[in-house]
RNA sequence: GGCUCCGUGGCCCAAUUGGCAGAGGCGCUCGACUCAAAAUCGAGAGGUUCUGGGUUCGACUCCCAGCGGAGCCA
């Protein structure tokens, strides 16, 4: 046996003592992934009559190992990849390094070694898990981000949206810990405080850099329409409802002096109609103006102080519904544009610079947020909005008055529990009184046009891409900051700009590129000068924007890519990746889409023409009341390894290092091989639902491989050099036989290449080969010619989810070539159609019989065939049919009384 | 907190357009093989489709409310 085979269990049930004929995966698997290699089987080539195909998955950051969650991504993949393949299409099937990122810089920290070093030998150890796992990927174009070849048309691409006006730069707040001196990523802030040092963590403001991706928010919006079908409706909402639109005014409230060159402040607001009913104003405490206003007052202090408590609160908290509704009144005021009456000006704590223009008209009445920040610091309300009366007010009264909200047909300020959101007409609102709300917001604004107070406008929630980090392991914004000259772009010739390798990663001070002695000083490209190198590097969800089109020429060293070969190979016809992502990355990559687009480089919009979601894989998790999480391995007969108590078994969950319930695809590999594993974790769940890790599971994949073996042997061996003869007189065993290999054929292709569902997939192919394991084709020609063609389509089917045990027995059956290059299956219909179909019969809705009827069986035999069932007409007896449900090949329903 | 998804035999899951609740796997029971076991082969049992309402001739499927679980949130 094996000597990788261990731990028990799989060894023993290869094959029978004395039986040479062994399902030896670690034997086989090597072997065919060293033949299609040598062969270049998988090399992108495209044959001319041939339609394309490319399938990407969203490539992983190199960690150092692979997981479960890559081998599901991976497997389903390499599935549509052969699949297509099969069926004849010039396949793109490519697969690199997303290899920038902070794990790096931590692991520089933690053991003394250099990002890149620790990334490229990461690079290479999974590079060798994934062609263990016998991926068809083309690996002569894999690409590797921190590589200069790569980033350099980033720095490239980078200077031309700048120069487009499409980067600009910014002050905007990072978080910062004041212990450690340096700038934390959203993940390095646990509950508010550093992760390595636990002290507070403050918001500092730093100029960075952004690209204007609003600029394209409509159309990103109006193109997920044309995805509609495509990607799954779940991600569309998520990115419509990031994206945000909302129609609504821009409302311009005069300040009574200027402060700090404001004359007046602008809101957004969707709620026009409610303008006369304003009781305050609301600021973020990010506004330019929330320090200003109180200046040199005896109120300057109180608002300050509250400024920067606020500005240090996490942001989702703040805009969260249940969040502790706090202000701070600056002592100064603006006008109301309609009623010239003076309104108070609030910093508020749950407003956010981010939406609109960081100010709110609040109206109490009728805004939930804006009433309770009323009632805790007493400011009046104005009802302008009433509930439209029915019937003349003739409801009006004590039942309305009463109803749960405390709103009624009149209602009254006084009494109201809740701010009022829905509609009425306007009330208390000067020459709009009457007016239906929903008119009135276009009406008010139109009014205040004219003295160029307002004006209709449409707002995004989505907010400019903000990509400076300060971090050493990332892309070098291509940028020099000269004293005179401002913001100069790196000349062409001096790209890239590479990281320097001699630096001291540490903890201290902040990002190694500014603690370099000598990076960062060069001389302006514009006049000469002393300057200063930019020391951010890019957010790694910049170098995975574009990285599908790089693939389309990897190596090209005279631009970002060959246009001829992107418009040849673009879009990728299916992606396939995380969930998580369903918002970020895809929308950073149909922007740089868009972008590249613009700039002339292509003429694609959408990069995904097909995007599939695959859900996570989950494990039980477990627990020692000493020790804490344990690993599956640490579990023993229900105890824990180290100290011996009973072991708590909880809930299934994501695989995570923090519940340590994950297993380790190195290990299974190693005990099962690469086909097992790729074909349970195709087997349980459609790819878009979680998956469930089972140790039961993977060793039923495992027999399940073992009876392939053992049925192809023994009907090989019976049927031996007999040929498949599709004129041949067939028994009735035989055709039997081939009813069923054509119907699985149908069914199996259905799934794979529509349905992506490759559970009931592998669930028919399984009834496939229970059907060959009872069938004897020791004689009769028809039967052995019968058992060929089952074989032969069987292994095809199996192909794509255990290509190397089906490559294996391919060769055996006297199959010329590889699999992939055998055409896909295909299905005679007269075979899969049935003469007789059995209908179900209903009286009321209940099943009360089954009748037989020929499959083409109009709607009036098929009821005729009903009326003559003997437990039918039992429950038709003395009742009156009303109507009679036919659905053809399903059911016949009669409804009675 | 917001947004989203999921809930079917003991367990993982099928049921494709609203039409007979059960394909496949795991487990369990019985039988065959075996001195015995494993493996293998054969047979079988197993249900409040999370709960409550609604629409419909008919609901696992559609709608509403609730319960439980999970994911994402610059």
């Amino acid at each position: 046996m094996q000597a990788g085979v261990q731990l028990g269990g799989p060894a023993d049930h290869g094959a029978q003592d004395g039986d040479e004929r062994l399902y030896d995966p670690q034997e086989l698997e090597p072997r065919w992934q060293a033949a299609w290699r040598g062969d270049g089987l998988f090399e992108a080539k495209r044959v001319e009559g041939r339609p394309k195909y490319y399938v990407l998955e969203m490539f992983p950051y190199p960690s150092g190992r692979i997981h479960m969650g890559h081998v599901r991504n991976y497997s389903i993949g390499d599935v549509i990849a052969r699949v297509r393949r099969m069926q004849g299409y010039n396949v793109l099937y490519p697969m690199g390094w997303d290899a920038f990122g902070l794990p790096a810089e931590n692991a520089a920290l933690a053991a003394k070694i250099q990002p890149r070093d620790w990334t490229l030998s990461n690079i290479e150890a999974m590079r060798t898990q994934l062609r263990r796992m016998g991926f068809s990927y083309d690996w002569d174009r894999e690409v590797a981000t921190c590589e200069p070849d790569y980033f350099k048309w980033e720095q490239k691409l980078f200077i031309e949206m700048y120069e487009k006006g499409l980067v600009y730069r910014k002050g905007s707040f990072v978080n910062w810990c004041p212990s450690c001196k340096t700038v934390l990523a959203n993940e390095q802030v646990e509950s508010g405080a550093c992760w390595r040092c636990g002290t507070d963590v403050v918001q500092q403001e730093l100029d960075q850099w952004f690209f204007k991706i609003t600029d394209y928010a409509e159309e990103l919006l109006a193109e997920l329409d044309g995805l509609k079908g495509k990607w799954p409706d779940q991600v569309l909402l998520m990115q419509r409802n990031w994206i945000g639109k909302s129609r609504g005014a821009r409302i311009t409230f005069p300040m009574k002096t200027p402060v700090a060159g404001f004359e007046s402040i602008d809101v957004f607001t969707t709620r026009a109609d409610t303008l006369y009913g304003v009781t305050f104003m609301s600021l973020a405490a990010e506004h330019p103006l929330a320090l200003e206003l109180a200046k040199g007052t005896d109120r300057e202090k109180e608002v300050s102080e509250f400024v920067f408590k606020v500005r240090n609160e996490d942001k989702t908290r703040r805009s969260a519904e249940d969040y502790e509704k706090e202000g701070c009144f600056t002592g100064a005021y603006v006008t109301n544009p309609a009623t010239n009456e003076p309104i108070p000006i609030y910093i508020a704590n749950f407003v956010l610079m981010e939406y609109g223009t960081g100010s709110v008209m609040a109206v109490p009445a009728h805004d939930q947020r804006d009433f309770e920040f009323a009632r805790k610091y007493g400011l009046p309300l104005k009802l302008v909005i009433q509930p439209e009366v029915a019937n003349g007010g003739a409801k009006a009264g004590s039942e309305g008055a009463a109803g749960a909200d405390g709103v009624g047909a009149q209602m009254d300020v006084s009494q109201l529990e809740h701010a009022y959101e829905e509609g009425g007409v306007m009330v208390h609102s000067g020459p709009f009184d009457g007016t239906p709300n929903e008119e009135g917001k276009a009406k008010v604004v139109e009014y205040l046009q004219k003295k160029g107070l307002a004006e209709m406008t449409v707002n995004y929630r989505l907010r400019d891409w903000g990509i400076s980090r300060q971090r050493y392991w990332g892309a070098p914004i291509p940028m020099i900051h000269c004293t005179s000259c401002g913001a100069v772009p790196v000349p062409d010739v001096d790209l890239p700009v590479t990281l320097p390798e001699d630096v001291v990663i540490d903890y201290e001070g902040g990002s190694p590129l500014v603690k370099h002695p000598t990076w960062s000083k060069v001389t302006c490209p514009k006049c000469g000068g002393e300057a200063r190198r930019e020391t951010d590097t890019m957010d790694t969800f910049v170098e995975s924007s574009w990285y599908f089109f790089r693939y389309c020429s990897p190596k090209d060293e005279t631009e970002i890519f060959d246009r001829e070969q992107a418009d040849y190979w673009m879009n990728v016809d299916q992606y396939i990746g995380g969930i998580e992502h369903a918002i970020m990355h895809l929308l950073y990559a149909r922007f740089f889409t868009k972008v590249l687009r613009d700039l002339g480089k292509t003429s694609v919009s959408e990069p995904f023409n097909r995007l599939l979601t695959q859900g996570m894989v989950c494990m039980e998790t477990y627990k020692c009341p000493k020790d804490g999480w344990l690993n599956p391995v640490q579990v023993q007969d229900g105890k824990c390894a180290l100290c011996g108590a009973d072991v708590v078994v909880g809930r299934s969950e994501k695989m995570s290092k923090s519940k340590k319930n994950v297993v380790d695809p190195a290990q299974m590999i190693e005990r099962y091989g690469a086909d097992t594993v790729r074909l349970f974790i195709l087997s349980d769940s459609p790819p878009e639902r979680n998956l469930e890790w089972s140790d039961a599971g993977i060793e039923g994949a495992f027999k399940f491989l073992n009876k392939i073996w053992r049925v192809f042997w023994r009907l090989r061996d019976q049927v031996g050099d007999v040929a498949f003869d599709p004129g041949m007189e067939y028994g009735d065993q035989a055709m039997m036989l081939r009813r069923s290999v054509h119907k699985v054929v149908r069914k199996v292709t259905d799934d794979v290449t529509r349905r992506f569902h490759f559970n009931t997939a592998i669930a028919e192919i399984r009834v496939l080969f229970n059907v060959l394991g009872q069938f004897d084709a020791s004689e009769g020609q028809d039967k052995k010619s019968a058992a060929r063609e089952a074989l032969e389509k069987a292994l095809l089917l199996v192909a794509p989810f255990t290509p190397h045990l089906a490559e294996e027995l391919w060769r055996e059956l006297g199959g010329g070539g590889y699999v992939v290059q055998q055409g896909w299956p295909a299905y005679d219909e007269s075979l899969v159609l049935e003469e007789m179909v059995t209908l179900a019969v209903q009286v009321n809705g209940k099943l009360r019989g089954r009748i037989q009827v020929p499959a083409d069986a109009d709607k009036k035999a098929a009821e005729e065939a009903a009326l003559g069932d003997e437990a039918v007409q039992r429950h038709l007896e003395g009742k009156t049919i009303r109507r009679v449900i036919v659905v053809p090949g399903r059911l016949v329903n009669f409804v009675v009384s």
